[in-house]
DNA sequence: TATGAATGAGGCTTCATTCAT
DNA sequence: CATGAATGAAGCCTCATTCAT
């Protein structure tokens, strides 16, 4: 009885936590209404079939992410591109170190229909753009942005991931790292 | 009675090429053996579960990419750090090229144990000691080597993938694209 | 949608039928689901492997057969020792006689975990009160009650079977036959 | 290369094994060959089925009880029935003790074609015997030998179990114990 | 809205047995 | 005599989904 958003997101983060926990195929919608506290027919009741979750879970989890970077970009001052790029690196560990694992599963466990998900294409836009301003007013020049940022993007990926099984979690520690490294691609 | 190693290979390849085509998880062990022409009994005489075989495949992948990208790095000169890396970056990227459809299977779909594959421990470890090499020859200057050889790696398979994505497969593209990339993190 | 117990009962009675025919190994899950009229999930829904309904009809037959046996003793004047064993091995002789098919298939058939049953030692506690009893009041002596309490009641069970193979399972006639037997134990 | 019975006994005896440690399902005909330490095949060179082994396993069991129990009557005088008696419980007790794992495994947990199974007539047959000599001697009355036979043998079987189980294997105790039951039952 | 009993297709796996070498 | 690769029928069990209440 209670208002129906509530349940979705019960049902939701009760998912998100099971999956993280023991693999999307590995959990059942019987799992799910369990650790969410409802009857089965609820779970279909607010989704028409278990991968209805993993979507929704996606959307969310892709919404989050790109409103926290774009928060975090909004405040920085348009002409210090470096420092934009800086922004954005910063937002975007952290929102990724902050939800890494439903990421992974989320993103990786579930067999994409096609190779490039609607998600990522979103967010190597977003850097994307912030690229070609900074190149386009000289800040730095790039032989082929979209290249730079899936590059850029990627390997911030795979360092946050090496920092995290390593122990080292800190978001400011892999933020200067990782500067360093990119610093060195952002060159006139 | 065929050799036993005659038939494993036949089972792995049945399995890789179903797991490309339908995904891991629609593949049923039936549809391996049909493709593979032998009993169902065979398939369980030479692996314990069908997660074996993934894994097995995941092996057989590794092997050969490493075996590959060393095969590239043999023929390079010793001295000569900067085409070194460059002869890694076409091997790897050729490799990679060759079997990634394998590899989105055998390495993304299924559920790591824990998240730092044994596998990519491996080509890190290969790629990192090439870069300190070149940094103690003075070739160039890295702040930090593993995360480079991350950021490197990583941020290759997204290029790569993104080139596939978008129709253009040519290695040798792919990798001029990637070296004004890289080339400019390697300096001194 | 019928009420629980209903369709535990349906399925367990298919079981023990199907057990009594054809032996526990050789009734499949298929076969209790077809006989009890229900889906193959249903079974499931009740019990969790095939050898729950076989602890759950071993239950059922103790439960059974010790009411059955107190059932009958309750009747019985208790300063006539005497009379109350007779009553006591009428009781049991009938119980046994109304299923021991089914005692055959779900005690011996299945492997106990352990060598003595709980369910046995239950009805060995009630017939060595009340032979303890018997003696305490001077109606009879004996050197161990438990020992002869096992030796009655193993030694009923066996002649018992022997009469049901003989085609002689005229409950009265065999309590006659093992009431001359086991009265000669039962002396001062 | 070994003569054929050393192969057939080290078959049965990894068989025997196997059969009381996971109970006779549970054990493969792969398992046996395993412990036998030969190979598949040469299992079926000597039995036809797995069931064969567990038929040659009773016979096995029962030749050796039934000659154990004959080879301690034949040194016992004709004429004294009460000593031999005891003679035939000693030997019964001490042949049981010595392989009632087996007896259980390949006697109860098998399941019988009839209730009644020929090994077990045997038995009783040579028990009712002595109880008849006796009888006739004058030594003791029976109303029903049969009768009598089998609820002192199923009555022995039964006590045995307990002692086990209760940890006191003693042959002699438990003699004892059921001499001074048994020697109310042969009374004049 | 909410429930949970009921379903059944279909997956994975086992294992006794055969037979070419 | 001995082997062990090969088989395939058959079993147990899972689980997403439905629907009557």
């Amino acid at each position: 009885m209670l208002p129906a958003e509530v349940r979705i997101d019960d049902l939701m983060t009760a998912a998100a936590d099971l999956f993280i926990a023991k693999g999307i195929e590995a959990t059942t919608v019987n799992d799910i209404v369990e650790l969410a506290g409802v009857g089965k027919g609820t779970f279909y009741h607010y989704f028409a079939t278990k991968e209805d979750v993993i979507l929704a879970l996606r959307e969310r989890f892709s919404r989050d992410f790109t409103n926290k970077v774009a928060a975090a970009l909004a405040e920085c001052p348009g002409d210090d591109h470096r420092a934009c790029f800086a922004t954005w690196l910063r937002g975007t560990v952290e929102a990724y170190i902050a939800n890494y694992e439903l990421h992974d599963v989320v993103f990786h466990e579930f067999r994409h229909s096609s190779r490039n998900s609607k998600e990522k294409e979103i967010v190597i836009a977003q850097l994307s753009a912030l690229l070609a301003e900074g190149a386009k007013a000289g800040a730095w020049s790039l032989p082929d942005v979209r290249a730079a940022a899936i590059a850029i993007y990627d390997g911030m990926h795979g360092v946050v991931d090496d920092a995290i099984v390593a122990g080292n979690g800190d978001a400011g520690a892999i933020c200067e790292k990782l500067s360093l490294l990119f610093d060195r691609i952002l060159i006139a």
